[in-house]
DNA sequence: CTCTTGACTGAGG
DNA sequence: GCCTCAGCCAAGA
């Protein structure tokens, strides 16, 4: 069991890491697995600091498929050009087919 | 301890 | 299907 005392972010950038290439996940999916559905908003709190974690951040996005996090990134279209060129197709922020490239931990996991 | 902020989500109109 | 309101929880000041 782990004790709660573990870091809520450190979890969020484990199942981050560990979204498939060419496949994106929501903020609550990620946040459900941690066991804390109500806190979806945490899960993108914590992306604050994914830079330096190594975390795919940018196949991470709200429950519509929509970049909502794409202003944290460096350029205006950067994380929607790494998603296609994971093949994930986007259109003006919003991932075409989220159903299809969606990832669920619950489930894969 | 209290208040504010936030890369969200679900329900209602 | 889109817009708005309210709830939720954790971290920082």
């Amino acid at each position: 069991m782990q004790p709660k005392t573990l870091n809520f972010f450190d979890k969020v950038y484990e199942v981050a890491k560990l979204i498939p290439y060419g496949r994106v996940t929501s903020y609550g999916a990620i946040a459900t697995y941690l066991g804390a559905a109500r806190s979806a908003r945490m899960v993108g709190y914590a992306m604050n600091g994914s830079v330096s974690k190594d975390v795919p951040a940018h196949r991470v996005v709200n429950r519509k498929g929509l970049l909502t996090g794409k202003q944290h990134f460096e350029g205006t279209n950067l994380m929607q050009q790494l998603l296609e060129s994971e093949g994930v197709t986007v259109i003006d922020n919003q991932i075409q087919d989220f159903k299809k490239v969606f990832w669920n931990p619950l489930k894969e996991l």
